[in-house]
DNA sequence: GGTATTTATTTTAGTGCCTAAAGTAAATAA
DNA sequence: TTATTTACTTTAGGCACTAAAATAAATACC
């Protein structure tokens, strides 16, 4: 049961007005009073606030006036320099770092080509300590405070005790590796699941923006999910929901990266689609276990040119994938699927079986209203999803801060 | 994104106050105050409007006065006339009505047999208006209102719009019910799942009480499914989620009842069992497509006592079992699944392929630390839960209504 | 039996947050 | 220059809560 709390108004409303800003850009006090449902007079005081405290800006009035007469509207905005949150996104062979400003834009990215297999925990836990000080020290001058530090994660992660609890990109398990983190930077460490966070970019999409039960399958590597109920994800017990690559396909069926047979992902990860393809067809040479960009760039190019070994693979992917599919509208009966990560280059290849697979599995009853569809993929959309998440899991603590220190500016 | 809202502290603390007092009965100012983490000077102020609009009563102070020094608590109560509601449970051939008060208690249980295949839309109307207005009659006298029914239906429904999409109890769809009873009966009609009740009842014991993740698993005639989150039912966009019985076991399976292949329901339910059994053993005569109690006892009775073909049955419904558990665990995580419905009586059968099935499926770590438990069954649990949920939903109408007319006593 | 002590409830005084309405500011239109 | 329009700020008042004081109703102790 909830508990009734004592009035948390103020601080719900001065988070939406922050939140506002950040979301929709600067915005006039009436404004911000109408899309929060509060009165203009509560803005004022709310803003003047905000103001004192350095976590906002007064713009200039715009010299060519803008249409309409009366007193013109004052816009306030985020002072983009008021925190800075990092993002790093641990991925197979590669971590990139990200940092955004208060006011959600993206400030600096890099990335590294680090043999992520091979690192124990504890060289884990050095490498980033590494990475996040240097990017510190070169990228955060300027900044009022480090908010805070974004974890995005490919795998299993508990996001409440902050632990990695199984990764692809690592060979060792169960590290809780936020809470160093937090001790060492001084700051909240949020640890998410890469899927979460591009299911969070692409919530906020006007596109989707009536979906409040959305679920994002996210195809590579290996096969992530991301379910969003109400615009938040849904972490269940101890942060392994939405495992949609390991629900099964075919009992005692194709071997899973997970040693497991008959995952979804055994069918449609890039790994599966290329064990099938590599025995049958000519591809580049590589580390067919661990298949490029280029290779599998190859392998769908074989499918999309018609060549019938490759589109029969395909096929039995979109097969895995739709029955898979049918499952999750069975039990989540969602708005919108949405289909994306590096393997929709080879989505026109599966979508026909995939289809059908769903259309044989479900009554049209079960399949209810929901859409299908699949949605373009850049490998930037996940830190910009972490660094949305960091700021929002710490706006409360940065305004409790400059609360505090009220006006004295420390810089970093 | 969630508007901050005006203060809606009052009526959140009444409606605490309320459902404390009706979970666990009688109690004092200052133990409501704390068990809800306001003051008790909050709670005289508002069990005195209260008292003053006839929702509750002071207990007389006890005779034989209970232990410790000090003045003795004033014990509050809801007054159990102060409204009623009523919850029909529709199934397959049967219907019961079960009317509770404000307390929450059962005051009134009857069934009906009724041919329900064979109703139209319009039937069902009339004779749930017909029964609902009989026992109205017969057995509400005394309250002050009717605060609300539940429709507690097998199959998919949409609570928002109150239409039953899809019935295995029924021969028609689409039938958009509640609105209908709401119209006649003048009060606010909640139409739920079978599983979703059941689900509430059990989340309420205190066994279970720190499961935030909660799945409940219904076998029966068909399968059914719940899944709790922090104690809310999971919808889903209209309504069909957790439709357990139809995601897959095998792509291209057995036939279920619902016209696809595969599903686990066509593996594990009653009418499953019995169609493979009817053929190979000596069993009960009778209308195999729908057993009855006795013919689904003789079955489980034979795998009980060791006949290999029953055993072999059951086994095989315990893999079908165990292997949409483990989709359900990939994709849910919960803390706990519980087994139950009146197909519970053949869990011992099936018990040991369901878990060897499990443990094939998922690693460890994906099994996480979800507990699978069964638990006994009564038929009259499914109408317990509409009676709760009915009073919870009601609650805030009923406070608004005894604001209104505020102490006129007027009776039904 | 009469006080002291303990515990529960009610009353009082004060705070925080919000809103509506009035007042002020800053523009354009006439 | 004045009227009108629109945005923002100030003022006055209300509601809900809490802490602390006051009151109530018991038991414990002498």
């Amino acid at each position: 049961m909830a508990l009734p709390s004592i009035d948390t108004s103020r601080l719900d409303n001065t988070l939406a007005v922050i939140r506002t800003l950040r979301d929709q850009g600067p915005a006039a006090r009436i404004d911000l009073g109408a899309l929060n449902g509060i009165s203009s007079a509560t803005v004022t005081s709310i803003s003047a606030e905000l103001l004192q405290q350095g976590l906002i800006n007064e713009r200039p009035p715009e010299t060519p006036r803008a249409n309409g007469r009366g007193r013109p509207k004052t816009l306030i905005e985020l002072d983009p320099q008021a925190a800075c949150v990092v993002c790093i996104k641990l991925s197979i062979n590669e971590i990139q770092l990200v940092v955004g400003d208060f006011a959600g834009q993206i400030r600096h990215s890099e990335h590294h080509a680090i043999s992520t297999l091979t690192l124990s925990a504890a060289d884990l836990e050095a490498l980033l300590e590494d990475k996040i000080s240097a990017v510190c020290t070169q990228q955060l001058r300027g900044f009022q405070r480090l908010a805070g530090i974004c974890l995005a994660v490919q795998g299993v992660v508990s996001s409440q005790s902050g632990t990695i609890i199984w990764s692809p990109a690592l060979s060792f398990r169960n590290a809780p590796i936020a809470p160093r983190l937090a001790e060492r930077f001084h700051c909240s460490v949020l640890l998410e699941n890469d899927a979460n966070c591009i299911a969070s970019v692409l919530a906020a999409q006007p596109a989707y923006a009536d979906c409040n039960n959305l679920v994002v399958i996210m195809l590579g590597y290996g096969i992530g999910m991301s379910v969003l109920i109400n615009g938040v994800p849904y972490l269940g017990a101890n942060g392994s929901a939405a495992e949609f690559g390991h629900s099964k396909y075919q009992p005692d069926g194709a071997l899973c990266a997970c040693g497991r047979r008959g995952c979804i992902e055994a069918y449609a990860s890039d790994y599966a689609l290329y064990r099938e393809a590599s025995d049958l067809l000519d591809l580049p040479t590589g580390d067919s276990a661990h298949p490029s960009a280029q290779q599998m760039q190859a392998l769908t190019q074989l499918a999309m040119q018609g060549d019938p070994v490759a589109q029969r693979i395909y096929a039995q992917a979109g097969r895995a994938l739709g029955v898979g599919i049918a499952n999750v509208l069975a039990l989540f009966n969602p708005d919108l699927v949405l289909i994306t990560g590096s393997g929709v280059r080879g989505f026109d290849a599966m979508q026909a079986a995939m289809h059908a697979a769903i259309d044989d599995a479900l009554v049209a009853e079960l399949r209810g209203t929901t859409r299908i569809e699949s949605c373009a993929w850049d490998r930037d959309m996940t830190c910009m999803g972490g660094i949305a998440m960091a700021l929002n899991a710490t706006d409360g603590e940065t305004l409790l801060d400059s609360q505090a220190k009220s006006g004295s500016a420390t810089c970093l």
